[in-house]
DNA sequence: ATAGGGTTAG
């Protein structure tokens, strides 16, 4: 019965039966608490779980013939509670009693290892599985991709050679596997090894999975390629809300923001119910069009149907509405959201003072946050610095800079070198560049401000020499531009371009 | 009876 309630994720009807068996003083196994512990660590009740996973032990300790399940329980238990000491004792100790481990054993070991990112004794384990002869199994298999997935950094390949090396010998895998592998390939956006998995979905028969289709679906976005992911989406038999938005999200991020509202419609059309994390996707897509209008609408939408705003939503609100020119609405949003200890959140009022050279209000809200105790990152010190360099206060920049916590990143000195053209500080300004030039010598953008900042100066020499770099290494200037909405249209300037038929209008005075 | 999955802001 217990069990049933955790099929379904009812975890307090789970915990509450637990309770009921209790009082009648009926004996609880070793896996009955780990049950338990599933449900507490589902509930994110940390320290309920904590005193199950105890309790657990000691019954554990008390049952004398233990079977490999019990062993794997415990094991398990040890793991989920990411306390993978004991679960190594436990093993030892296991292996000790002359029990021959299952690969579910082995599973929850490479899982311990992807969990303090010890991909060496991952290695190892793995070299055991091979010598007890369940190097084909599906499960264990399983958990190697996991392993490899979990710990990231650039493993990707051997990933992807593994699991080939596991097809081509007969080896097996499931949904779950392919799923994890897709998400692998998403991360490092390779369209090839994309296409191969893809093959291989079909031909294990997965083309009808729900999960493995949105999985495809978004690896086709991560790498770019709208034209699969759309053919993919528009083929599957079965959506839900997040393969409705991980579609919205690939139109939204590859710059289709007006198709990614156009499918939004046909979701709502077809009774599909949103999420927070499609609305996120949806204000985004708005702020992207700089389309204050619609982004109002859907902020009015959710209201209606009353919404729960959390942290992430009222972010993306901030966000939005401060890229759309509207400070004040984007503080009236924030307020509502301040008590949130959210870093992100704060950082984006930062951002919206920014952006608008609110200098003042941005150090007034930094000092505010640091006063409530949050601890401020790269982000934060990035708005800052813009909105100090926007509004002339150069020198607190500077100090702001000496003052972090961690090594200025590109995008902190960016900003200040940005600040140093606004307010003719040479000196600074080349200094900021070296240092700049130094860590990303393929940016345009440096000797683009650097040289602007020669010939402020008039010292027509170095404006050459830097433009001449330029020349040398092969690197353009990105147009900038801006986007103004004008009725029910968003129209975008581009920096130097007078075609746009609205420049006829700007200068007749007509429209403003 | 014991493991594992897809979407979001800066």
């Amino acid at each position: 019965m217990i069990g049933g309630y955790l099929r379904n994720e009812r975890y307090p009807e789970a915990l509450e039966m637990y309770e009921a068996m209790r009082s009648h003083s009926l004996r609880t196994d070793s896996c009955t608490c780990t049950f338990e512990l599933k449900a507490c660590t589902s509930l994110s009740d940390f320290e309920t779980g904590m005193e199950i996973i105890d309790e657990a032990r000691r019954l554990f300790d008390e049952m004398p013939p233990k079977d490999v399940v019990c062993w794997n329980s415990m094991i398990g238990g040890y793991v989920g509670a990411c306390d993978f000491d004991k679960a190594f004792d436990l093993f030892f100790k296991m292996w000790g009693c002359g029990i021959r481990p299952s690969p579910i054993t082995m599973a929850s070991l490479i899982q311990a290892c992807g969990g303090i990112g010890n991909l060496e004794l991952g290695k190892c384990i793995h070299g055991c599985v091979n010598g007890l002869g369940m190097g084909c199994d599906i499960l264990f298999n399983t958990s190697l991709v996991d392993m490899y997935g979990y710990v990231q950094n650039g493993l990707y390949f051997e990933l992807f050679d593994l699991f080939f090396r596991l097809v081509s010998s007969g080896g097996g895998f499931d949904s779950v596997t392919m799923v994890s592998l897709l998400q692998g390939c998403a991360q490092i956006a390779c369209l090839f090894t994309g296409k191969v998995l893809h093959g291989c979905v079909l031909r294990r028969g997965l083309e009808s999975n729900l999960i493995v289709l949105t999985a495809i679906v978004d690896l086709y976005v991560k790498c770019g390629s709208l034209k699969l992911a759309t053919s993919v989406f528009s083929r599957m038999q079965e959506r839900n809300v997040i393969s409705w938005t991980a579609m919205l999200v690939g139109l939204a991020q590859n710059g289709h923001a007006e198709d990614a509202l156009r499918l939004f419609r046909q979701m709502q059309e077809e009774g599909v119910a949103l999420n927070s994390v499609t609305l996120v996707s949806l204000i985004h897509a708005c702020a992207q069009l700089g389309s204050l209008k619609k982004g109002k609408s859907v902020q009015a939408h959710l209201i209606r149907c009353g919404f729960v705003f959390n942290a992430v939503n009222i972010t993306s609100l901030v966000d939005m509405y401060a890229k759309c020119g509207k400070v004040e609405s984007a503080k009236r949003v924030f307020d509502n959201g301040s008590t949130s200890k959210d870093i992100v959140l704060w950082n984006s009022m930062i951002t919206g003072y920014g952006i608008h050279g609110y200098g003042r209000q941005a150090v007034g809200l930094y000092d505010r946050m640091i006063k409530e105790g949050l601890k401020p990152n790269q982000t934060t010190f990035i708005s800052l610095l813009s909105a100090c360099s926007h509004s002339g206060r150069l020198e607190e920049a500077k100090a702001l800079i000496k003052q972090m916590p961690f090594e200025p990143g590109n995008a902190v000195l960016e900003a200040l070198l940005s600040g140093c053209r606004t307010h003719k500080n040479i000196n600074m300004g080349i200094c900021t560049a070296d240092r700049l030039l130094s860590l990303d010598v393929m940016n345009p953008g440096i000797y683009i401000v650097l040289s602007n900042i020669y010939a402020e100066g008039r010292r027509w020499n170095e404006v050459d020499y830097v433009r001449g770099l330029m020349r040398k290494r092969g690197l353009r200037k990105t147009p900038g531009y801006s986007l103004i909405e004008v009725g029910n249209q968003v129209h975008a300037f581009f920096a130097g371009d007078n075609s746009h038929p609205f420049w006829s209008l700007l200068s007749c005075g007509d429209y403003w």
